[in-house]
DNA sequence: CTGAAAGCGCTTACAG
DNA sequence: CTGAAAGCGCTTACAG
């Protein structure tokens, strides 16, 4: 049996109460009994049991993260990884600790969270996407279980603390930087629109050709596998008159499309523009280096775990929702159009 | 106030005790009180609160997971995704959670262990790296708390359930591919040797050449920027006799290199031959796609956990370790060289 | 087959 | 400043 409270007492000769208040540097004990019951402490190895703790302080000092069904794309997505890293660094820094999620359909990662919830195994959750007729979401507002959500809600967004980037501004950026050296005829190679943020940068994109008085949009959606990228080269190659430049909305979709487009002799950027969303050792490190739009997914996870933190800290606390900025990374993948090519 | 066992017990007029056997589904219950119960818990909505089931438990139904000290590199290594993956797979069949160590550095992650230990929030553990003269390992064992690792224990090789590849033959494989192409001026690119697995995988390196009777070894370290991929492609064309293969030991370097060959105008595989270990989407998707040694990441996770939990379950169980086997896709990053080249 | 009681290891009003 | 006592919400021998 592991030592407890009891024989910290014991041996000290105090009562387990003043052990308990020497653990939480209660400021009403004298200096010299928290030496005495620290130094037992030390002595014996004791460790304070978290199970026994969390279940009088009706809480666990701990948050859970809902992850997104996983399928062979996200899993190896660079944003997963970036984003944890930002919420673990402040957890850790406010004594959270991380439980995750780990169902694989959306109907256990529904029960996942129930679990917890009811469980009162954590005290606060934080969502890593958002999208339409979430289950999960109708659950936590029903219970008013506290939770900060990674995106921008798609319903009830009075109600929901999110921290998001401005993906409607930042694939306008995009689409305006393509723009503005020279291409006319930009591609736009996105997601699943059930997810926000897919919806978000497809309208960006529009938009911003819109402004430009352009009215074509080329408008894809595929998965990051070699198949599609090959599938969608070929019908690139296939239209009259091939598009300048592509927008992609991630990173390995974008490599996916990169390989297809080398395997079809295209020269990137000669040939074809591209550019990308996120930006991890990938677009760094490809060849040739991605342009792409950084979207801070460090500081994302950060801000995100910061605010339910607060929340938890403080019940009443203002609702505020979080945009971090985005920023445009030039690198060699997109190519400045002389007015020859423009019109051709 | 949530509701407890004891509300649903006053509701449906049974004692305490009897609702927490419905909850267990004891066989001496009748059915029919455990239809009653369990209407009124529906009613209710009532879900068991797992601190207090926890506490008398002794036990949390939580694995650990003890992170590598964080670097950017390892952060974007598709490694940790895959077995997270794994991992989470078989956690999720056996219901239970995972908790993450938050830490940065190694003696924050050591205070993370310790907690999670001590504190009697985990039941297990999963090491995820193994490294020289690790404290935390130290910790572990000397208290006799159950864990497994992923990668070939340092020291205390007989004490520790261990999951691994058989990395020195992997090693050892893959470079007697190249050789078996004709390379015979084969250069390895490696991490620190504080890990084990870049100590096995040098030494397979070795092993091949030796056999082969080639004296001359080859051996970089570097990490996954541009600028060490730049550098080493810098040393590379300095030397008199340049290596007309290299083998990586992970696709993030590996990129990194290709980025620099293709910087100084030299062609993959045409001009120098190139390998990885790990199959990501990354390996698939990069131009030429990768040949590389795939190390079953997603199974060294599964098989850790599944290990962990069936310790948990029987601490007595006999000691195993499990080899998870590697193998080579050989895909277009590998040329076999002319017998002219070869002498060259 | 079901209930009353003790207990898991803490915390925290309430006394003094 | 410190202690005795109650209680967090379960589970599980022990009775009957």
């Amino acid at each position: 049996m592991a030592v407890t409270i009891k024989d910290v007492a014991k041996k000290a000769q105090v009562a387990p109460s003043t052990v308990s208040r020497v653990l939480s540097d209660h400021p009403k004990i004298t200096q010299e009994t928290k030496e005495k019951v620290r130094k037992v402490m030390e002595e014996l190895g004791y460790h304070p049991n978290l199970l026994a703790r969390n279940l009088v302080r009706q809480s666990s000092q701990t948050v859970g993260i809902i992850m997104k069904e996983s399928s062979e794309h996200s899993l190896f997505d660079p944003f997963f990884p970036a984003v944890l890293k930002g919420m673990s660094d402040l957890l850790h820094d406010r004594e959270y600790s991380i439980l995750m999620t780990t169902g694989e359909t959306n109907e256990e990662i529904y029960q996942d969270v129930v679990k917890m919830v009811q469980g009162k195994n954590v005290d606060g959750l934080i969502m890593l996407y958002s999208r339409d007729e979430d289950p999960i979401l109708e659950h936590l507002l029903k219970r008013k279980f506290p939770f900060v959500m990674i995106g921008k809600p798609a319903t009830h967004i009075d109600e929901i603390m999110y921290v998001d980037n401005d993906n409607v501004k930042a694939a306008r950026d995009m689409t305006q930087y393509l723009l503005s050296i020279g291409h006319k005829r930009i591609a736009y190679v996105g997601g699943n629109p059930k997810f926000e943020v897919h919806k978000d940068r497809e309208q960006g994109y529009r938009e911003a050709l819109q402004i430009s008085g352009i009215q074509e949009t080329i408008i894809f959606q595929t998965s990051a596998t070699r198949e599609s990228g090959k599938e969608l080269v070929d019908k690139l190659l296939k239209m009259e008159k091939r598009p300048t430049a592509i927008l992609t909305t991630d990173e390995l979709k974008c490599m996916s499309i990169l390989s297809a487009l080398y395997a079809e002799s295209l020269r990137v950027p000669d040939d074809i523009s591209i550019t990308t969303f996120m930006d991890s050792l990938i677009s760094e490190l490809s060849s040739p280096p991605l342009t792409t739009m950084d979207i801070h997914p460090f500081q994302l996870g950060y801000e995100a775990a910061k605010t339910l933190v607060e929340l938890l800290e403080n019940p009443n606390m203002m609702r505020r929702n979080i945009l971090v900025p985005t920023s445009l990374v030039k690198r060699q993948s997109c190519k400045k159009l002389t007015m020859n090519e423009e019109t051709l």
